[in-house]
DNA sequence: TCCTCCAAACTTGTATACAAGACAGTATAC
DNA sequence: GTATACTGTCTTGTATACAAGTTTGGAGGA
């Protein structure tokens, strides 16, 4: 019989270069359509092309970016069809939530999101980050008080991609009011085990979402593309 | 303006030791919680630590071997929690599917499933592993031909994550027949456009593979570990 | 027999070396 | 001016080297 071992898990080199390069996509620092060399990337961190490569593997299995061979890497230009389709998934899994949810009997979950969704008017966050969190937040929270660990996991990677559109959408500070206006209906809905209602207003919550990013993203974009280049 | 550059993608090596680590895990000459160092596959397969370690940290992300720090890799051990979690959102997606292929008009990629699961009973095939491999395609199929990639493609790291069990499943015989009758049920209600019919019959198709499939790969298991080590 | 300590052998994580091929820019032919 | 061939630089893919830490097995003592 062998010894129960077990060896830790140590923070990664590799680890925090995969996070640098994703949030670099993210902030629009590395722009869709970019190209650039694992070299590059090395030098900018001082570390060796190693924990890179590890990285942008890990990068380009979840679409963020493709290597050429012996060409360099590319950023994925946005692909709107795929974000239409990803929104898709992420409202199936978010409807089979709802059901689930609204078929057990306590979810102190989702009662724990009330104090920030149902705050009054005047008491709610204007910070446009600290809200863009928090509905990512409200729908991952959603997701995981069904207990599928599973279906929690593939739901935070489909987040984590659509993230880069969600971002831009929220920098319409008009967009705000209508976020906690929806989340409250939402999640008043799931309190009360209203499932249709719950349905109903997730579903045109997700749809609000794809319609407005399309032709927002393409303005930003070129906005942001003017401003910096790495 | 640069010019329109494609680097043609080789074959990497590092796929195909993905491809094969994967394997061994499939038909258990890797077994759930096996110890092994990258050295051991490197040498097995006369290849350096460097593609090993890129497949074997693919294999990571997808949740099949895990690293232990400076200690070397493990098989994961099935988790059955785990597997009925994957099972329930393969079906979530599925009746997702199932959905809107009924609203489709027309589908001809679940016409070409007729000739093989609708074939009369002494016509059918007899293999074990051809069935299990158009069990597959069935499924995978219904998902794709809906059009949406992204969902087919978790479908699919869903489906192979299943796969070390459903291989197991239908190595008893009895069960041949049943998925035989099962699929030729379910297709044609979708042929039928028969919504609420055919996702019942999907539920009752999946949750009695998940009943069964706890059972059997205990025993199973048991028998493949006492024939081989790797 | 059982425990403790220690050193040698492994193991991964990271850096570096090298090879085959892609690309860009230049010189040359016309 | 235009097209073409070529050469030097750059890129990834793979192999190897080294560093830091873990495991193992045995010597020694009680």
């Amino acid at each position: 019989m062998t010894k129960p071992t077990q060896a830790a898990s140590r923070e990664k080199l590799t680890d925090r270069i995969y996070q640098q390069i994703k949030q670099d996509i993210f902030d629009f620092r590395l722009l869709p359509g970019d190209r650039f060399s694992e070299n590059e990337v090395a030098a900018r961190l001082a570390v060796s092309r190693t924990p890179v490569r590890e990285a942008l593997t890990q990068l380009q299995r979840e679409g963020y970016v493709t290597v050429l061979f012996r060409s360099g890497w590319q950023v994925n230009p946005l692909d709107f069809e795929q974000f239409d389709q990803l929104y898709d998934v992420r409202l199936v899994l978010e409807l089979a939530a709802v059901k689930k949810l609204c078929e057990m009997e306590s979810v102190p979950e989702l009662t724990a999101l009330k104090s920030f969704w149902l705050a009054k008017p005047d008491e709610r966050a204007q910070d446009e980050q600290r809200v863009c969190q928090a509905d990512e937040e409200f729908h991952q929270i959603m997701v995981a008080a069904t207990g599928n660990r599973e279906m929690a996991r593939i739901h935070q990677d489909i987040t984590e991609r659509l993230r880069i559109l969600r971002r831009i959408d929220f920098t319409q500070p008009r967009r705000l009011d209508i976020t906690y206006e929806e989340h409250a209906q939402i999640l008043r809905a799931l309190l009360g085990k209203r499932v249709d209602r719950a349905s109903t207003l997730l579903k045109a919550h997700i749809e609000a979402s794809k319609a407005e990013v399309r032709k927002i993203t393409i303005h930003r974009l070129h906005t942001a593309r003017t401003r910096s280049r790495v």
